[in-house]
DNA sequence: ATCAAAGGTTACAAAATGGTAATGCGGCGG
DNA sequence: CCGCCGCATTACCATTTTGTAACCTTTGAT
């Protein structure tokens, strides 16, 4: 996971970033708000720590900036402060979570995990990916290497079944009974046809094809194999 | 707010559910951990509170059913537990904050609502809602109390966009642009006769009506001015 | 009350979509 | 190396969806 540290202390700052290294993490650090502001922005983070108190802008006004702008990224409040007011202003300014210094690391990774998981299941319901195959469900569009690609509906369920199901192989009664909702064998070539047309618009032009026959089998999507 | 709050102890459970009405929000109370998860599985709720020493079926293994079932709602779960790694083991539970006792109302209250903005912010964006008319984006289906609705292509664009805009008067021009790509006037009733076949599907047999003509300025969708 | 303009409805035509069937191609067993 | 089977491709047809136009209804100004 891709996670910013925002945080002066390099005491703490190390700490955390080691561990949440080790822990298998991409982390990236700024040791003052105004590195920390202009990462933020800049770059797309799964999750943030923010210390409360910085040099440059403070933590709270970080955060408020990035709510204003639109971000929506999980942020967890690092703070020295152990009020119950410090902790309700942290979490009104926007923050998702507040954890107080002294913590136990084992506490924190277990709170960001928890801000991840509440995340991902939000976005990774809306956005499928499939190599430099993208298909965003809200907008109902598909993007091959970023270039629009425009499906029809039908196209766009079975692409849609075969990404949910990628690197497996689905057969034909599967795509029968959830994307044409056929409980039999209709006993025609459809979904060589919509394959065909498929591959038309998602494969063609395209390096490597994605949408492999497997013989005997059904097809498969994606990269290996 | 609809909040379910699961706590055996009754002068806790008590003070969360007076300050919890107290801020507007709708309260259900369970007192033992069977009648929590009772409710949890058949009532749609935005938030819970779960207390994790229960009578019956402890806190935890309430919220590892939940989230075996499929349900995301957030959990903060309360305990009397200080220790760090009843923390830890809570939040991997599935909870989604964890919260010691005693504890501040203004520190729940303000934990919740950081709860229910990840949970909207996820959510809002999948579902929109206009009286009792519902269109989910991600399943492409409308429903009119509680009735699914089927709608053609166009139909839902132009739906969606009267839903994004509910309340306000939709111009023929606005909808020309968004919903047909045309930036020129067609010079035909395109407008009219999709708005007639939509008015068929999600006001015909329904009170009150939603779709509203402003005379010499265009359309409205909502319940009243 | 009358009339013109705005909007609603209906019927029909055009275009897009999805499905069928015929034909072509290539891998694999014999 | 041959022929068959399974899949790919293409052309075509049926159906669905969308758009157009004619006609009808309502509204509000005079």
């Amino acid at each position: 996971m891709n996670i910013l540290v925002i945080e002066d202390d390099s005491d703490t700052a190390n700490y955390l970033i080691k561990g949440l290294r080790e822990s298998g993490h991409a982390v990236d650090h700024a040791a003052d708000g105004k590195e920390g502001l202009y990462l933020a922005m800049e770059e797309r983070y799964e999750v943030m720590v923010i210390d409360r108190m910085l040099p440059g802008i403070d933590g709270l006004s970080i955060i408020r900036t990035l709510r204003a702008s639109g971000n929506r990224t999980p942020v967890l409040i690092l703070s020295a402060l152990g009020e119950v007011d410090d902790r309700v202003h942290g979490l009104r300014a926007g923050g998702d979570d507040y954890l107080v210094k002294p913590f136990a690391y084992s506490e924190l990774l277990a709170r960001l995990e928890a801000l991840l998981r509440r995340g991902n299941a939000a976005s990774a319901e809306t956005v499928l990916r499939v190599a430099d195959l993208e298909m965003n469900l809200l907008s109902r569009t598909v993007r091959r290497a970023g270039q629009a690609l425009d499906l029809q509906p039908r196209e766009f369920r079975l692409l849609e079944y075969l990404m949910r199901h990628a690197g497996q192989v689905v057969t034909r009664t599967m795509l029968l009974e959830s994307v044409w909702d056929y409980h039999f064998d209709p006993q025609t070539n459809v979904i060589d046809v919509h394959i065909s047309r498929l591959r038309g618009k998602i494969d063609k032009g395209f390096e490597p094809s994605l949408l492999r026959t497997v013989r005997g089998a059904g097809y498969s999507l994606g990269t290996r194999v």
